[in-house]
DNA sequence: TCTGGGGTCCTAGGACCC
DNA sequence: TCTGGGGTCCTAGGACCC
């Protein structure tokens, strides 16, 4: 395969910056995205010490991270960490207008755009540097990095805001080197570089090594991504299956063939609540069964406005020992109907133990067929 | 006051059919 | 009576990611 020029970019902090826009008075101090909707609108913004409830950091912003602030943390946890920093609510329709503004600018420059989620994409940027090289002697490295450079800038005059670019021979590697230099970094790797800047760096950096994977190669000894490289790939394939095992190998020399993918057909739609206070499956009866019906709404109203249609209606339900189970039931035919995915949920439902209070309740459909031309629906 | 909400992919076992 | 494969579909759970 001819050698590739893939970059992974990814926005700064993207939901916290997207809200200094709005509150320019709040740059530089600590301010958290989360939680739910808790003062009532042109009140003073509340400090996290204010805060009471269920719901975790979604963004932090690099101030805020300085006091050991991280998304995915618990609100009431962070708030003994920095009482005083302040908390907005997320607004995801800002942020999914702001997501369509930088990767509209993107794709002005370089069209070859993977999605991975609101604020980060790859770029494959191969065409446009051997387009773009081929006339002159310079370096075709050269040339990426002046890609990505006017990528950066194109981003910054749409939107406004900041985004670190990692440019390398695949995903793998972007998506590690976009995190080297953040805020506003630009990181260029060659797979020369890989022993000198990737295998330093713990295993757990990779995309694809969770918490549960790092503890066990810990266990053995490996903790940064050389000890991976230099592990016995053998030794590896029977301590975490043919597929991980050999996958682990593979990625800790940097290796990755994986395709930039334009477009997906998406393969399920789901709904889920987390309640207020846990729920108690007989006293609270009626509170679920809104609760639930309503959910069965929503991914209905979800699957027609997208033009979809689902066979598999899955139950999710978590206990308030956050124990959670999933039951899923097959239909003859597809359906995209709130009634009928309520009834499906509800034979779910039946078949879980109902013994103690619940935290959440979710719904799901999966197995999707599309019903109607892609360019009609409206994100 | 621990632990949101929306996804993908993989594995493994059982049913069922040939 | 016991014993085969292979293949597909369905279900449940778990790891991981943003």
């Amino acid at each position: 395969m001819q050698p590739r020029f893939i970059a992974h970019l990814d926005m700064d902090a993207f939901y916290a910056s997207v809200e200094l826009l709005r509150y320019p008075q709040l740059r530089g101090k600590p301010v958290v995205i989360g939680g739910r909707r808790h003062a009532a609108p042109g009140a003073a913004i509340p400090a996290l010490r204010e805060y009471s409830g269920r719901g975790v950091i979604t963004t932090a912003t690099y101030e805020a991270r300085a006091f050991g602030l991280h998304s995915g943390m618990g609100l009431m946890q962070a708030a003994k960490l920095a009482p005083n920093a302040l908390l907005l609510p997320a607004d995801f329709d800002e942020y999914r207008r702001y997501s369509r503004m930088f990767k509209d600018a993107v794709r002005a420059l370089a069209p070859q755009v993977e999605d991975r989620g609101i604020d980060e994409i790859y770029i494959d940027l191969t065409e446009l540097v051997r387009s773009g090289a081929a006339g002159g002697t310079l370096d075709p490295w050269t040339s990426a990095r002046d890609v990505a450079d006017a990528i950066q800038r194109a981003v910054h005059d749409a939107t406004g805001l900041t985004c670190s670019i990692g440019v390398t021979p695949n995903k793998l590697l972007s998506k590690l080197a976009s995190e080297l230099q953040k805020p506003g970094g630009l990181t260029v790797l060659r797979e020369a570089d890989v022993p000198a800047r990737v295998w330093p760096l713990p295993a757990r950096k990779l995309n694809g090594i969770g918490p549960k994977a790092a503890a066990r190669l810990e266990t053995l000894g490996i903790r940064t991504l050389g000890d991976l490289a230099r592990a016995d790939p053998l030794s590896l394939i029977e301590r975490f299956g043919r597929s991980y095992g050999a996958w682990l190998h593979q990625a800790a020399h940097g290796r990755d063939e994986r395709p930039v993918i334009t477009w997906s057909e998406p393969k399920s739609l789901s709904r889920e609540t987390t309640f207020e206070d846990d729920l108690h499956p007989v006293r609270d009866r009626e509170q679920l069964s809104r609760i639930f019906t309503s959910l069965c709404a929503r991914v209905a109203d979800d699957l027609q406005r997208k033009g979809y249609v689902g066979r598999t209606i899955g139950l999710k339900l978590r206990y308030d020992n956050f124990k959670t189970l999933t039951r899923d039931r097959t239909l003859d035919e597809p359906t995209a109907d709130a009634g009928a995915i309520r009834r499906a949920a509800g034979e779910c439902l039946k078949r879980v133990p109902l013994d103690r209070r619940i935290r959440l309740l979710g719904v799901r459909v999966g197995m999707l067929r599309r019903v109607i031309a892609p360019q009609l629906f409206i994100e």
